[in-house]
DNA sequence: AAGCTGACTCGCT
DNA sequence: GAGCGAGCCAGCT
């Protein structure tokens, strides 16, 4: 675990049911401008917490993870259609 | 120290 | 939209 990774967690972990974060947006927060490394770190530890609140930028889900990341988003009432979250509506403001 | 890889993003076609 | 290339940076050889 790297101080970096931890920080990615935190944010992760605080984002509410049925509301998302880009990677993009986890990456800022964390002061970083690399979402891809925030998605190494969803890769280790992303058990740890709720990664399925964390999509791309298009709004779709982790590629490979879309099926089981889309059930658990409709599950909290995030609003969902064609395999992606509305972001104008589910966005988290932090 | 140099190089490779990846649960990304953005601009262009 | 979808496909492609370039830029991004942390972590591990």
């Amino acid at each position: 675990m790297t101080p970096f990774a931890r920080r990615v967690l935190d944010v992760v972990d605080a984002i509410p049911p049925g509301r998302v974060l880009t990677y993009g947006d986890v990456a800022e927060l964390v002061g970083s401008a690399a979402p891809r490394a925030v998605g190494m770190v969803l890769a280790r530890h992303g058990d740890e917490v709720p990664w399925h609140r964390v999509v791309l930028a298009s709004g779709a889900p982790a590629p490979g993870h879309a099926p089981r990341a889309l059930l658990l988003l409709r599950e909290e009432g995030a609003h969902v259609r064609a395999g992606r979250v509305d972001l104008d509506r589910a966005r988290w403001d932090g």
